[in-house]
DNA sequence: AAGTCACTCAACCGCAGGACG
DNA sequence: GCGTCCTGCGGTTGAGTGACT
């Protein structure tokens, strides 16, 4: 038997809010102030349940609340303290002022993720897609060939037709197999060996159709390097660690727009510089260590240990 | 004009943890 | 220590809306 419910969820209403139901909340709060949300119901007079009168409130009632647009800034706030934190949205949230987690969360989702994902940048570890994906392929034991079989692929422009751009996109379905526990027994994906696409094992849990990549290997314009939407407001080099795919040419290419970038983690007094090169050197150190480790799991516990040796204060701010 | 699709975002859900008796 | 209540959180859903065909 599961924990009873807040409410009697037959007699309460649900779905959007009307004005009217705002203006009752607004009205009590202002004479009551917050705070025991299951009796703000009956007595503000609502026919909701108090978690929704809550978070209708919390996001979007409360009067320091911003209802505008993302500003750049704030995005590529988002954007590094979703790389160091990772999906922990009421702590991004606490350092933009007048967004909620919802705000950040839905923004991210809908947004942010998506251009990463157009940038070539895995969203969820913060690196080019190439280096993950080898990074992967190397952990899955299918490390032999010169060059990875992922990096040939995912050498072309991750354009409209790229599997990046797909919904069974490769970091999706990485993320989905590093999260399930057979990921640890067989790997997951492997390389056809003479084919030039790449293919997904034959496992229930995984879409078998659309997995398959028709990229061309003989386009050489990564889009990692060319930013095609707001680039010019985001310090997207950042993001893009050491990357043995990308030509020399490109990777000085991504430095020298990271040189011309106004915004830069300085602004934000939990985000200094030091840290910023921390965690470059975290990466640069991670990878070098990439292939002694013994399992996933131990290089991620690894690369947690640098981490809070590396960011004490930084962790200690997000409550880590 | 009508239908379909993709996207956004407000709201919901279930779980976890803290406070309190 | 235990049970209950309240709040916070992250993931997910679905209604609304605009773009596209």
């Amino acid at each position: 038997m599961g924990r009873p419910p807040c409410c009697d969820k037959s007699n309460v209403k649900k779905g959007l809010w009307t004005a009217e139901e705002d203006a009752k909340i607004l009205a009590y709060v202002a004479i009551h102030g917050v705070g025991n949300w299951s009796l703000i119901p009956k007595k503000a007079g609502l026919n909701r349940c108090g978690k929704s009168c809550r978070l209708r409130w919390t996001n979007y009632l409360r009067p320091d609340l911003k209802h505008d647009s993302f500003s750049p800034q704030e995005e590529e706030l988002i954007i590094q303290c979703h790389r160091i934190i990772g999906s922990r949205w009421s702590s991004i949230a606490r350092k933009l002022p007048g967004r909620t987690d919802n705000d950040v969360k839905n923004h991210w989702n809908t947004k942010l993720k998506k251009r990463l994902v157009k940038m070539g940048i895995d969203p969820v570890t913060h690196k080019p897609v190439s280096q993950v994906l080898t990074e992967f392929r190397n952990i899955s034991g299918h490390g032999n060939s010169s060059e990875p079989f992922f990096v040939r692929n995912f050498k072309t422009e991750p354009s409209n037709n790229s599997i990046l751009t797909q919904s069974n996109s490769a970091w999706e379905m990485m993320r989905n197999a590093t999260s399930h526990e057979s990921y640890h027994n067989s790997p997951m994906i492997f390389t056809h060996p003479t084919s030039s696409e790449f293919h997904f094992s034959n496992h229930s849990n995984f879409p078998l159709n659309g997995a398959t990549s028709s990229c061309s290997s003989s386009s050489s314009s990564a889009s990692i390097t060319q930013p095609n939407e707001g680039a010019q407001a985001f310090c997207w080099s950042d993001y893009l660690l050491s990357d043995p795919v990308l030509p020399l040419s490109s990777q000085t290419q991504v430095v020298g727009s990271a040189a011309t970038s106004n915004l830069t983690l300085n602004q934000n007094e939990n985000f200094n510089s030091q840290g910023e090169c921390s965690s470059q050197k975290i990466a640069s150190k991670a990878s070098g260590t990439r292939h002694s480790a013994s399992s996933f799991v131990d290089e991620i516990l690894d690369k947690d240990q640098e981490m809070l040796s590396q960011f004490p204060q930084l962790l200690n701010d997000f409550d880590y």
